[in-house]
RNA sequence: CGGGGUGUGGCGCAGCUUGGUAGCGCAUCCGCUUUGGGAGCGGAGGGUCGCAGGUUCAAAUCCUGUCACCCCGACCA
């Protein structure tokens, strides 16, 4: 099928959408490739549904290697399978809802573990039936606060997502790493910069997981390395590495100060380096800020008290130390809890009155044994100096919760850290049970005796790889596909008037589409700079120019991405171009 | 939810301060010319100025309310 731009449907605009910031999202509606019809909802045109099958096709050959089979639910669930898991009060405002004539509860999936667990539970019963790995390409939904960068993150996506089915951890494990290796396949054959980085699992649950994430400054995560990259974490699970144990025996006693006014780390170090009788200079970085907090399980109604202790010259990061409690809910106390408990001085909090109280107390892994530091002496206006780690006072835990920040060190020693951001495109991870106890998925083993079955989840955002792969390949001109992706492998623009130019092109692009070559043919009857223009607007990654040439024998061979332009004599185009396809 | 911004033909915008019944560019249609880098000339169609109420002889413009959308953050993965 020859794809003709007099009669695709396809407008091009020559100016920006108001309303876009990102490349991604600018080129594509730009070119023709998508257009909003909600906030988070896109149709595809037909150039954009082109990409989108093609990165579906390299995504279903790769689940179909490892074994994978497909299969498809519906959007539109009911409630009860949600219930089981928690999830339907879990998932909170974030899952569209619905509510049928008779009065039923639905919702519009935002994720279908338990669908998936349902599906083996209702057909599988024996270990022999067992490894099983199923996945289906779907339209997700999740009414996201905030949609935003076009296809980016919106509140309706396609998603790719498996699940495998294992009867012990070695198999999960290699289930696991099967599915690793094919997401590298993909992400490679998508022609994607991409690092694979240390995770949290989020409201997945489960344990060991990895994000694929698209190096990209319009991503919304940020990770960071170490600078010889052998060490790639997303921020939030990031390991801090303690500094070594000092003895306690040479530290001067603990000392309160009055230190009038200083109910900030900044006035409080201001305030102790102009008291001269203490005779040394502080920094934030020997401050202890006390941060109170209270944390709620899920379910619960209750909020219970803690405090997390970090370096002065730190800020607790509250995506940090929400995925260190996950799943509890964390909240900063209002008001009317530090009235309710009077023995919280703000400004001045210190480990005593934490433990008095029995106050769980965490603190940043660089608080070791045998550190002295300055902290509230929790009572207004007074500090304490040289208060030290495993002496004066015994935290509870330790918790990941400061910030990270560049030139940190990294975990392993690897060197210091930098940040980067990233577009998260794959997500792995090893469930566990959480999904088999919920619905009791069992086989039946050899010994006659239930084995409970462990799970991994692994996802691929579809349709926001499409924008991760414009976002990497596009220039000042427009999109610059790689070829999987692009919505032909030719671009023909037929530059002239003269009947010949039309012919010699038809000619063309029927022996380029009957050898199997992709072809658009630009048959439009508009001036040259217009095909041009929107060739290169479009990004397939071969742009053949009939038109002048001809009076010679040749016709022009662009390289979208390098912009280097070969002759070819018109008798053997159709071997040239049929070998760069290849 | 907090902060900022914007709603005017299909798209991008001006007009609003100082009320007088809507304009520009692109796109579209017709005619002639033009055809290797977003053509030229002439003509044409297309807008309840987000919505509701108010002030006024008169409202895109002033006032009140409301809705929607975009961006930053929070939230989410």
């Amino acid at each position: 099928m020859i794809t003709r731009m007099s009669s695709l449907f396809l407008r091009t605009l020559r100016e920006d959408p108001a309303d876009a910031e990102v490349p991604s999202h600018r080129l594509l509606v730009r070119a023709g490739y998508v257009r909003r019809v909600a906030p988070g909802g896109f149709s595809w045109l037909p150039l954009g549904l082109m990409v989108l099958r093609n990165v579906e096709r390299v995504v279903r050959e790769e689940m179909s290697a490892i074994g994978a089979q497909e299969i498809q639910f519906p959007a539109l669930l009911p409630r009860e399978p949600y219930e089981a898991t928690g999830r339907w009060t879990e998932y909170g405002p974030n899952v569209f809802r619905l509510v049928d004539r008779k009065g039923a509860d639905y919702l519009l999936g935002p994720t279908h573990e338990e669908l998936f667990t349902l599906t083996v539970k209702g057909e599988y019963t024996s270990y022999k039936d067992y490894p099983v790995t199923l996945y289906q390409i779907q339209t997700k939904y999740r009414d996201e606060a905030r949609p935003r960068g076009g296809i980016l993150r919106g509140r309706e996506f396609v998603m790719k997502d498996s699940y495998s089915f294992d009867l012990d951890e070695a198999g999960l494990q290699a289930s696991y790493d099967k599915h690793r290796a094919a997401y590298i396949t993909i992400f490679d054959r998508l022609g994607l910069n991409y690092v694979i980085v240390k995770a949290t699992s989020g409201a997945m649950g489960g344990s060991a997981s990895e994000e694929f994430l698209a190096e990209s400054e319009t991503g919304e995560d940020t990770y960071v390395r170490s600078s010889d990259g052998s060490y790639a974490a997303n921020v939030e699970a990031v390991v801090t590495p303690a500094p070594p144990a000092q003895s306690i025996e040479d530290k001067p006693a603990a000392q309160v100060h009055y230190t009038p006014n200083t109910p900030t780390i900044e006035t409080l170090v201001d305030y102790l380096n102009a008291q001269p009788e203490i005779g040394r200079t502080f920094t934030a970085a020997d401050t202890l800020k006390n941060v109170m907090l209270k944390t709620r399980q899920p379910g619960s109604d209750e909020w219970e008290l803690m405090c997390v202790g970090v370096p002065g010259d730190r800020d607790v990061d509250m995506k940090r130390l929400e995925a260190a409690l996950e799943p509890a809910e964390v909240a900063l106390l209002d008001e009317a809890d530090f009235e309710r408990n009077p023995f919280v001085v703000k400004g001045y909090i210190g480990p005593k009155a934490l433990q008095d109280n029995k106050v769980r107390y965490l603190v940043d892994p660089r608080i070791v044994e045998g550190t002295a530091w300055v902290t509230g002496a929790d009572k207004p206006d007074h500090h304490v100096v040289d208060l030290v780690c495993g002496r004066d006072f015994t935290p509870d835990g330790t918790i990941e919760a400061a910030e990270v920040r560049e030139g940190d060190l990294a975990p392993d020693s690897s060197g210091t850290l930098q940040a980067a951001r990233g577009i998260e495109i794959g997500h792995i991870f090893q469930l566990g049970t959480k999904y088999s106890d919920a619905f009791a998925l069992d086989a039946l083993g050899a010994d006659g005796k239930p084995i409970r079955i462990t799970m991994g989840s692994y996802g691929v955002g579809v349709s926001r790889l499409i924008a991760a792969i414009a976002e990497q390949h596009h220039d000042d001109l427009g999109l610059v596909w790689p070829r999987v992706v692009a919505p032909a492998d030719v671009h023909i623009v037929l530059a002239g008037k003269d009947d010949t130019v039309a012919e010699a092109g038809e000619k063309l692009a029927a022996e380029l589409d009957d050898a199997g070559v992709r072809v658009i043919l630009d048959d439009r009857k508009a001036s040259p700079g217009v095909k041009f223009a929107d060739a290169e607007l479009v990004g397939v990654p071969t742009i053949l120019v009939v038109g002048k040439g001809l009076t010679k024998g040749v016709v022009e061979v662009k390289d979208r991405a390098t912009g280097e332009r070969t002759e070819v004599p018109v008798d053997e185009t159709l071997a040239h171009l049929t070998a760069l396809v290849r």
